[in-house]
DNA sequence: TAAATTGATTGTAATATTACGATAAAGTTA
DNA sequence: TAACTTTATCGTAATATTACAATCAATTTA
């Protein structure tokens, strides 16, 4: 008990709710729209901008690069973040396709 | 510790993890694509359809259901749910928005 | 009205997630 | 090399989520 029974759903739908799972954060969202404001590498200043402790900031950004939309180059002491646009945009794709249904044709309700 | 700190986060960084969160179980997101499959309301087979038991089914149809996402009409002694399209349309601008950044402007990493 | 059907609710166990202090690891600078 | 900076990892407490048995509530049917 207690534990998602993956194996009860199709690959589909366990992609989807992975992908899903890892939006449905604000401080993951948080941290994804400031890799795409500032447009380049983010290095230590997401603990500044999000008021979360270091360490929880690097859980999140850990579950971000495990699904694949973040990558890191060691730059120094200090490790630059930005969004993989490959994988964004594979993903966005998955969404967008599972958002897109022709939601028209419900009558009843 | 342990709970969200909603506080820390814009309106919109909160709505749109809430949103991405109820999509975030594979249950629901088979709930969802059923909905979507057959066209119009559907009532218990959701059980069937699904392998989880009733309470559970019934958990997931709440959570969907506090956001809106879907509604259900009594029908004797069975209920019949489906897509409420205009919220449904409304979340998927609000995650379109989030995830349609444009992605070419990132140049190192 | 009694039995049956359907779905919601309650209670609870198992597991997962979130957050952070402490500390380790790795590079940089004085 | 010692002190410093930056980020990751470990350990753990607090909270949330998932799943289901038991039960309740409402309606329908025999």
């Amino acid at each position: 008990m207690g534990a998602t029974k993956t194996e009860k759903f199709t690959e589909e739908q366990n992609t989807i709710a992975s992908f899903a799972k890892v939006l449905g954060h604000p401080a993951r969202v948080a941290i994804l729209q400031h890799l795409f404001k500032i447009n380049s590498c983010v290095c230590g200043d997401l603990v500044n901008e999000i008021g979360l402790a270091q360490p929880t900031i690097s859980q999140h950004l850990k579950e971000l690069k495990n699904l694949g939309l973040i990558k890191g180059n060691v730059e120094g002491t200090s490790v630059c973040y930005c969004i993989d646009t490959d994988n964004w945009t594979k993903m966005k794709e998955i969404i967008l396709k599972f958002l897109d249904q022709d939601v028209t044709k419900n009558t009843c309700c």
